[in-house]
DNA sequence: TAAGTTTTGTGCGGAACCGAACATAATTGC
DNA sequence: GCAATTATGTTCGGTTCCGCACAAAACTTA
């Protein structure tokens, strides 16, 4: 089982070579994250950095009052807490954890230290705070221009993405709350995609069943971000190589 | 004249010690952009970096094909070509010259060598692209909960801002581009403001009138990210001190 | 001054979504 | 098994914005 753990870790971690790696480790601590668990509120104070391995968190920024909308998902392929790296330790989002897992944990003052001591970390981290910011931008021009059922696709194949599974636990009420419209709006888009045999769902458990079609059913700002990504892990395997 | 532009200049820049500016100095080269060049194409590779002093630029995201909106707005309080303090050197927005004017620029390869032999400007420049991903985040939240109306205000103010002036030029063919909206709408919605005498404007010129309305008309995305840039501004002063 | 170009204004039917309220179904706790 | 709770489904009037088309006004150029 511990062993399990060692392989499914966070990919972020893992691309890092095994001496900077090794320096770390005493710095990580493992945690459980449970469903709803707040890990940073707006404007507060971040204590601990989160590398998942298999949960993932949801960035809300929130507008008004008590009006949020996520603005980017985070799983095993990122870190949470990326104003860290850019020498801020306050978080202008909120980060919710959105599936339950576990997580690789490490303190602000243990990250300072070796973040400024590993350049393979700065690397991997710089590049992932500029693939989040992509997507922080995708999700800008997507929720301008793209219908819910679109955006509520593109969040399931995003989310799929993360889980590694075809079934995941969400209730309607939830995911109008990430996409920043009523439940009526969710309700209408979710029972679509079941008329055409793309999901099933009963009470708060989704199933993809047919993947390809919720492709077809989602914007193109899944495919696009989820591009950008793949090209960056291939870059990245393309300068390893030689070493 | 010369001394002029020294005074105004990016205050980016203006905030690094004397010492590791008079280092920049020789990589600096000053240009003049015009409304509507093109700095970056999307994906394409970054050549230089800019330091604006007079003038500003848009970053847009595109979805699909030829739908485009504005994500950021940068001017004197900030760089263009944020991804090579990043490690990357391909921009993922397109950016275009919103409003005319002067900046700083230098190639990436002096920008590489500098940066990382400048823990100031590395320090300013982390600070700015936290800044600016805080602004990304605004506007998905923005664009997902707010009118027309709202968000054109905010636009308005945003440019304001960076033009130091209560007039500017702007289409409203142009600021459609950027909002992402039909022209008519923003044609409803800067008669409405018209008829409330916070603006007014003939054919590409807008000039304001009646600033605190138009704050009150806008979005509180406006004052969200002003509060979050002054305060940074504060912090780093109040940092500065002790030395 | 006249013609051409650019910019701004208006009208219309339809789609998507909102707020609010209420009805039904599944699950949990006693 | 029954009540309470949680989750999902449906309806309705109203607002905002869409695509499209066309008209009017302002500025430029010949």
């Amino acid at each position: 089982m511990i062993g399990a753990k060692q392989v499914v870790q966070n990919r972020l971690l893992a691309a890092l070579p095994r001496k900077d790696y090794q320096k770390l480790l005493p710095a990580l601590e493992h945690v459980a994250l449970g469903f709803g668990e707040v890990l940073y509120e707006s404007h507060a104070q971040i204590r601990h950095v989160y590398f998942p391995a298999d949960c993932f968190v949801s960035m809300l920024t929130s507008v008004d009052v008590g009006r949020a909308v996520e603005v980017g998902l985070i799983g095993a392929e990122g870190m949470i807490g990326v104003p860290m790296a850019l020498g801020v330790a306050v978080s202008p989002f909120r980060a919710v954890v959105q599936g339950g897992g576990t997580a690789m944990r490490m303190t602000t003052v243990d990250f300072r230290r070796n973040f400024s001591t590993s350049a393979a970390l700065k690397r991997e981290i710089f590049l992932f705070t500029h693939l989040l910011m992509i997507q922080i931008a995708q999700t800008a021009a997507c929720n301008r221009f793209h219908v819910v059922t679109q955006r509520m696709a593109r969040w399931m194949l995003m989310t799929h993405d993360r889980v590694n599974s075809n079934e995941f636990r969400i209730t309607q009420e939830f995911l109008a709350l990430m996409l920043g419209v009523r439940r009526v709006g969710v309700c209408t888009a979710m029972s679509s995609l079941r008329e055409l045999k793309i999901i099933v769902y009963r009470r708060g458990t989704i199933t993809i069943l047919d993947h390809g079609g919720l492709l077809a059913a989602a914007c193109g700002c899944y495919k696009t971000v989820k591009d950008i990504y793949t090209q960056a892990q291939a870059q990245k395997r393309l300068l390893d190589q030689p070493r």
